[in-house]
DNA sequence: GTGAAAGCGCTAACAG
DNA sequence: CTGTTAGCGCTTTCAC
C-alpha cells in the first residue's frame, strides 16, 4: 500500500504468495507463467484492485502509452473532430491522450506549453497544424520523439495526415464556374502560412478557367467577422459566386448579403467548406466540400503509430474532400454580374 | 543519458559539478542553493535542453500535476467549451490535461476506460456529466482521487460546478407565456438521468402558470432529429411555441416546420439553449439561453483545486443562463393555437 | 519457471 | 547550504 492507499505490486505478491518479478510476467505475459501462479496472481489483483502504475511503468520500461495533442484550440468544429478521430483510434490501441492548447504563435507561450507537454513520458505527440500556432509548436518538437502533423503544408521531414483542401477548393470553385459565373469571389479564414490550400485550389480554378482573379476577402475565425464582408460583397454588383473557408463563416456571409436585401442563390450563390452539421440545416442548405476530420484524426495516429513502432511503410497520408451541393449555389442571376448592373 | 537520449539530472549534475539532488533542489525550489551553485546548475540545464521526467517526479513525490477529463463526447459545443475551459485554467495552474472518452453508458465501456484513465499518476479527475455515460463514470471513480462532477444533477458528495438550467428554462418559458401563448410545447435532447434541468424547469414554469403540460418530445443528439419533430409540430394547429433543448435541435425543428410550409415567429416561435455561436446568424436569429462552458470548466477546475490542496471553502459553484430574445419568437399568431384552426 | 538483485530518474530525509 | 543514503513501483537481467 502507498500513501494514495493504492495496493503496489508487491502487495500483489504477498497475497498470491509469488515473487515481485512473477507478478509482473503474468502482468505484460513477457514470459511463461505456470498456470497455478498465474491463477494465485489474477485472483490477488483482483481481490485488492491491483492497477499498475504508469508512471513506474514508464519509468522503467521506456515504452509510454501516452500520446499528445497539440492544438491551438478544441472546441472549433475541425479541431474538435480531428482530436476526437485521434482519441478513438488511440483508445482502440490502449493509448491515453493528453492534450496541450497552443493559443497563439507567441514564442513564449508555444515554448511554455510545448515544455510542460515534454515533461511527460510519450510515445508520441500528434500536432494539428490548421493555425500558426500549430506550425509554431511542431517546430518545437524535439527530433528523437516520434511525430505527426496532421493537416497543413507539407512537411519534408515529418509523418503526415492531410486533406486534400486544394483539389476540393478547386473542384468546388470549377462547379461554381460551370454554373456560369464569371469569376468566383474568395473568403478566406486565418491561413496556417502564406500558403493556404484553399485559397491556393480556388486560385488555381480560377487561372485554368482564364477568369478573373479578385483580390482575397480576410475574415477571423469568428463567424460574425463575415457578416460586414457579405454586405461589401452585396454592395459590388460584379459579385455573383462567393466561396467560403469554412461553413460558419459563409453562414456570416449569407446574413450579411441577406441583411443587405438580396437573395441567396438567387442573387449571389455562397458555397461553403467542411460541412459543418448545421450547413444542411441551413436556409438556404449550404452548398460545401465536406472534410472527414475524424477520418484524418484516425489516419494521422495509425501513422502516429507506425512511427512508434518503427513500422513505417508510408509516411504520408491524403484523402480529398467530397463536394456537396446544395441549394445556396445557382446559376447566374441576369441582372448580377460585369455585364448587368 | 537515457536511452531516448534525453539528459537526465545526474547528466546535469555531473555537468555543473554538483550532486544530483542540488539540482533538484534548484529545480523544485525545495530549499535554498547558493547563488554560485545555482547559477552554475541553471547553465547546466539550459545546455543540456534537459527536462525532468514527470514520470519519474511523479513516482516519488505523490504529487503529479496531471488531470484526467472524463467526457462522453468531445466535440459537440457545449462539451467542447467546457473542456477548454477547464485546460485554460488547468494550464494557468501548471497543470497537464488528459482526456478519456466514454461513449456510452456500457459498463465494460466505462471500466475500460476508467481503468485506463486511473493507471496514470492522477491530482484529481474531471467528470461532464452531460449524459448517461458521465453519471456511469463518475460512479467508477474511486473514493481516494478528488473529484469534480460538471454540470448535471446534484451530487452529495462530489465537488461539483453547475450551470442552473433549470431556472433559464423557466424563465425562458415565461416569457414565451409572457408574450401569450396558451402553453409551450418542449422538444428534449437526451437527458443525462430520468430528471433533466431543462424540461424540469419548463414544466415548473408552465405549471405555475396554470398552463396545460404537453408530452415531451425525444429529439437525439444529432440536429437532423429535430427536422421530423418540426413537421410534426407544425401540423398540429395547437402548437404555437416550441422551446428546444439545445440550439442545434432548434434549428433541425425549425427546419421541420418551414419545410411544412410555416413561418418563424409567424405562426410558431421556436427557442432553443445554449446560445451557440451560430444562433444568432440563424435566418431568423435564435431566442436561447446563454450558457457560458467555458466559465463553467474554469469554476469546475478551481474546485477540483481545492479539493486536491484540501482547501475547499466551498464544494458547489452555481451560475445562471442568461435569456438571449432574438427574433424566432413573438406573440402567437390569431390564426393558430387551440381557439383557431 | 521463478526468485534475487539491480536500477529507471527523481525527491525526501539525514547528516554534516 | 550541500552531499550521502534511501527508496518510489515497476521491469529487466541473471542465476538457479
Amino acid at each position: 500500500m502507498n500513501r494514495a492507499g493504492n495496493p503496489t505490486i508487491s502487495d500483489v505478491a504477498a497475497r498470491a504468495g509469488v515473487s515481485v518479478p512473477t507478478v509482473s510476467r503474468v502482468l505484460t505475459g513477457a514470459a511463461r507463467v505456470s498456470p497455478a501462479k498465474r491463477e494465485l496472481v489474477e485472483a490477488a489483483i483482483a481481490d485488492l484492485g491491483y492497477r499498475p502504475s504508469a508512471a513506474a511503468r514508464a519509468l522503467v520500461s521506456r515504452k509510454p502509452q501516452t500520446i499528445a495533442i497539440i492544438a491551438g484550440n478544441t472546441s472549433r468544429y475541425g479541431y474538435a473532430e480531428t482530436i476526437r478521430g485521434i482519441e478513438i483510434a488511440a483508445r482502440a490501441e490502449g493509448y491515453t491522450v493528453m492534450i496541450t492548447v497552443v493559443e497563439s504563435a507567441d514564442e513564449d507561450e508555444v515554448d511554455r506549453a510545448i515544455e510542460a507537454t515534454l515533461t511527460q513520458p510519450l510515445a508520441g505527440v500528434a500536432v494539428l497544424k490548421f493555425d500558426p500556432a500549430g506550425v509554431a509548436a511542431l517546430g518545437k518538437i524535439p527530433g528523437h520523439l516520434p511525430v505527426v502533423a496532421l493537416s497543413g503544408v507539407r512537411e519534408p521531414d515529418t509523418a503526415q495526415a492531410v486533406l486534400d483542401e486544394a483539389a476540393a477548393a478547386e473542384e468546388l470553385t470549377d462547379y461554381l464556374l460551370g454554373l456560369g459565373h464569371r469569376t468566383v469571389h474568395h473568403v478566406r479564414v486565418p491561413p496556417s502560412r502564406k500558403v493556404d490550400g484553399r485559397t491556393t485550389g480556388w486560385r488555381r480554378a480560377l487561372r485554368r478557367a482564364g477568369a478573373d482573379i479578385p483580390p482575397v476577402l480576410d475574415a477571423t475565425w469568428d463567424p460574425k467577422s463575415g457578416i460586414a464582408i457579405g454586405r461589401a460583397l452585396a454592395a459590388d454588383p460584379a459579385v455573383t459566386a462567393v466561396f467560403c473557408g469554412n461553413d460558419e463563416i459563409a453562414m456570416g456571409v449569407m446574413r450579411g448579403i441577406t441583411e443587405a436585401g438580396l437573395r441567396i442563390p438567387g442573387d449571389i450563390s455562397v458555397a461553403g467548406f467542411d460541412d459543418n452539421p448545421l450547413a444542411e440545416l441551413w436556409t438556404p442548405p449550404l452548398t460545401t466540400a465536406r472534410q472527414d476530420f475524424a477520418t484524418l484524426g484516425r489516419r494521422g495516429f495509425q501513422l502516429l503509430l507506425d512511427a512508434v513502432n518503427d513500422t513505417a511503410d508510408r509516411r504520408y497520408s491524403t484523402e480529398r474532400p467530397q463536394l456537396v451541393i446544395r441549394d445556396s449555389t445557382a446559376p447566374p442571376s441576369p441582372e448580377r454580374g460585369p455585364a448587368g448592373a
